[in-house]
DNA sequence: TGTACATCAGTGAACGCGCGTTCACTGATGTAC
DNA sequence: TGTACATCAGTGAACGCGCGTTCACTGATGTAC
């Protein structure tokens, strides 16, 4: 149990009427500094939340229903800002395959700058918005994109015989999986990340081994 | 919040002198329990194993310091029950091929069944016992005998250009990803998991695809 | 063979904590007349 | 132009809950003499 520095909650200016829904993305913002820094997600809890935000527990309620609502959205803005991110990153790749290996280094390196909030966008917690349709999930335009690049580098490599769609699942189970096994055994011998990543990407990209059925 | 059925405890009877430590294992045992049905890790708290177990909450101190040191042996006996998974899945196999298959299938398998405790197997909590020596993590006799497994395969695939424990790692990275994407979104339009695990295999055995450095 | 005693395997009762949530209230500010 | 009023953006105070943890106690059982 992590002790509190007391009820010091700084007194914070209440929002001229009209403007009450600036809390609401004061509180979202609060979330995603706790986010940062968070071990546990539990560290993100309604209370921690208006107090990291200057403003007394009930007024939570004025904003969300509960506190899946709030990380819903907290979501949204950070699958928002990676997808920029990634945009950025693939911008001025001279070809294909530059473009996606500079798709999936900015990807990593985003996981890595932010663990919390990496971990949250994918964690447990966040099941609630899956229960959506699948096409409107925050995590989606980040794939559409990644399709796109998947696809282009997949012809720039010779290969026309596979489905971009499951190509991008596969590709995307590897890079996640890459991420969060070395975040959570930081003290097994892993191999340097970038001959991980481009280890990826070669055999991503290689013809696959002709396996036999009966193997 | 989860309300509880009140302070019913089964009246357990007490062990006979000298086996004191009987209780440990029924704390261990009512733990994993809890793990096969846990939907967040917080459920395993020090009452509700104890609960589970039908002892006092105090009792807990008895045989742990606190419940990280519980987990430990928790995550200890898993890795062990699944290493003997993975070698009788491995033990009928015709050839390094399809001994490799079985083996990233059974962990598939093992991983599908028992999601909580799984989950719990690569978890934020477990988190200490990877403070120590890596050489000692309980998942090391797994990882020593996938890359056993891969090294053979990758000889039977005929390519003698890997290191086999990088190789591995990058494969328990992919193998680890699509279990535990596809259970975090449920919702997306997954493959059919045969179709990923064999896609993994395929590329994993195939020839690097040769990337440029410029790229 | 009997009995005093030490030890073992726990339990009873209670503590303070942070949490989610409810209900009644406040005080500033815009608006109708 | 002044004032009554409605609304908005919150807060004060309190609740019950499950949690980790502590301390004093109990009652069975093995052991020394």
């Amino acid at each position: 149990m992590v002790s509190q520095v007391s009820e010091q909650r700084l007194t914070r200016a209440r929002n001229r009427r009209g403007e009450g829904t600036k809390l609401r993305s004061e509180l979202i913002e609060a979330a995603r500094r706790l986010l940062t820094t968070a071990e546990h997600e539990s560290e993100v809890s309604i209370r921690a939340v208006t107090r990291a935000a200057g403003t007394a527990p009930q007024s939570f309620y004025l904003q969300f229903a509960n506190i899946e609502e709030l990380l819903q959205e907290v979501y949204a803005l950070e699958f928002q800002l990676q997808r920029e991110a990634l945009l950025a990153a693939t911008a001025d790749a001279s070809d294909p395959i530059a473009a996606l290996r500079a798709l999936c280094r900015a990807y990593y390196d985003y996981a890595q700058q932010y663990p919390g909030r990496y971990r949250a966008m994918t964690a447990v917690r966040g099941r609630a918005h899956d229960a959506l349709d699948p096409a409107q999930f925050p995590g989606m335009p980040i794939f559409a994109l990644t399709v796109t690049a998947v696809d282009a580098a997949l012809a720039a490599a010779g290969r026309h015989d596979t489905n971009p769609h499951t190509a991008t699942a596969s590709l995307w189970a590897w890079l996640h999986g890459i991420i969060v096994l070395r975040a959570d055994r930081p003290a097994f011998p892993w191999p340097p990340a970038d001959d991980m990543l481009d280890g990826m990407i070669a055999h991503f990209l290689a013809a696959p081994y002709p396996l036999l059925p009966s193997q």
